[in-house]
Order: structure tokens, then sequence, then C-alpha cells
DNA sequence: AACTATTTATAAGA
DNA sequence: TTCTTATAAATAGTT
């Protein structure tokens, strides 16, 4: 729903993949939240970006949610209700410290290999502001 | 999105209400297989109709969405971590991960709560030094 | 952060 | 319930 139409798939570019994150993600939130009002359902959303940060949106309470589900899904699959006491932390999180890793580098000028020219610019942008910050900060300390 | 405007609040005809709830579930669903899928984010959304049907969504599993949430929700809120008694993650990648995060923050400036003054200039420096190995490559690209 | 041209979602109707 | 379609809403690309 834009300009042009877009496949779905990851977005390489990282400067775009923020922005379409922060627009989806509200979309995402409001939709639940009209969903939860218009057909008085229970809703709850969990959304962790690239970047680590926890959004979430709920009309009741997470733990009510999640209380709810573990006891409706479990009676489903009959065999299968392990999982729910041990952990087995997937390669997802592997995954995670990758982008995590890979943004502190690009952040500490360790590696920017394979950045093009838009995203120096931003970089640059981005450690100007940081910095401006920093000063304030610094300011108030002092 | 239809033929009229609605206003967002409950639908009292039960069966429209249905209808509704229907077509707006799979509607969110695919924004949230969308999201996950462009911006490489983790998403759990759990929905409960009010004839309390249970529809999820997940683009992991929902047991790891559930358990990165506890992890990640109690960090947030000072006070209250009731509810949440039953385990605590000894894992190293999620410590390792919080550092990444924290340090990550730090050189966004966007969260510099907690640090003190020597940090605060190595912060300073850090990003100086970055800046200055981001325009030598600048300069390289152009 | 705003702004639109377009694409998508969907309310109402069939 | 499923399909259709007019219209509202979301959003991709741009500034």
């Amino acid at each position: 729903m834009g300009r042009g139409k877009i496949q779905i798939k990851r977005i390489d570019n990282s400067t775009s993949r923020q922005v379409t994150f922060s627009k989806r993600r509200n979309g995402l939130l409001k939709k639940a939240r009209e969903l939860s009002i218009l057909c008085d359902a229970e809703v709850g959303i969990i959304v962790f970006s690239s970047t680590g940060r926890l959004y979430e949106y709920c009309n009741t309470s997470m733990k009510s949610v999640i209380d709810r589900y573990k006891n409706t899904a479990k009676e489903e699959p009959p065999g299968s209700l392990e999982g729910w006491n041990e952990q087995k932390e997937p390669a997802n999180l592997r995954h995670e410290m990758h982008n995590l890793q890979e943004t502190n580098r690009q952040l500490t000028g360790e590696d920017l290999a394979g950045i093009d020219a838009k995203d120096l610019q931003n970089l640059e942008n981005q450690l100007e502001a940081s910095l401006k910050v920093i000063r304030v900060k610094k300011v108030q300390i002092v």
C-alpha cells in the first residue's frame, strides 16, 4: 500500500527496514486495538524488533493472556505439553546477537565493509546526533 | 475501509460481530506475518474470540516469544516483577545480548541513564573516533 | 516528520 | 458463507 508494490521478503537496507518497522508496527498495534474493541476479543501482541527492543499491546493484561494461552493451547496437542518448563533457546538468539554486533561495529566504525554511501551518511548523522546528546549530558553532570 | 466508515466500538449485532472478527483476525495475522518477514522481527499474537476460541500467530515459536517477553519485560518496570515468579533465565547468551543492547543505546545516545562522567568522556572519544573513520571511508567512496 | 500516489483491507451488499 | 465492489485506511517512496 504505497507508491509501489513490494515483495514480502526481508528488507536489506537497514535504514528502510527500520522505517518500515516503525510504520507497520504502529499499524499492527492499531489493528489489534480495533479488533479487540469491535469484536470484544482478548488480544495480546508481542513484537521484538531486530535490534531486540520489545513492543507490546494487550487490551487486558499480558500475563492473563499468556496464562489463558497456556491453559487453552495445551489442550490441543494431546502429546506435547513439554517445553513449557524447560527451554530450548533456538538459533534465533544467535541471529539476533549477530544483528546487534553488526550494528555495534558500524557505530564504532570497526566494520564498515559493504556499507553504501547512503547508509554511511545516515551513520555519520547518527553519530553526530549522539555526540550532541552526550555533550548536553556532560554539561548537566558538570 | 469499506462501503462506509465505522466507529471503533463494540459491534452489537452478534452476527456481524462474528463476520467482522473473522475478516479482521485474518487481516491482523497477515500483517503480523508481513512485519516479521519484512523487518526481521519476532512476532507473537494471541487472540481469544468472544466465544473463547483461540487463534494465534508466531513466526518463531510462541514459547520462545513468551520466554523472551518475560525476560525482557521484567527489566523495564522497576517495581512490579510479581506474577512472573517462575523462571529467571540464567543463560549467558541473554546476558550478552543485554550488554550489546545497552552498549548500542549508549552509542546512539538513546539511554545514558546512570552513566558516570568518566564513561561519558570515553563515550565521546569513541564517537569522535568513529566519525573520523567514517569520514575517511566517505572520501574513499566519493 | 510530512506528504501523496497507490496498494490493501474491509463494510456493506449480493 | 463466500464473492464482489465501493470506499476507507495503510503505507512505499519521496521530499
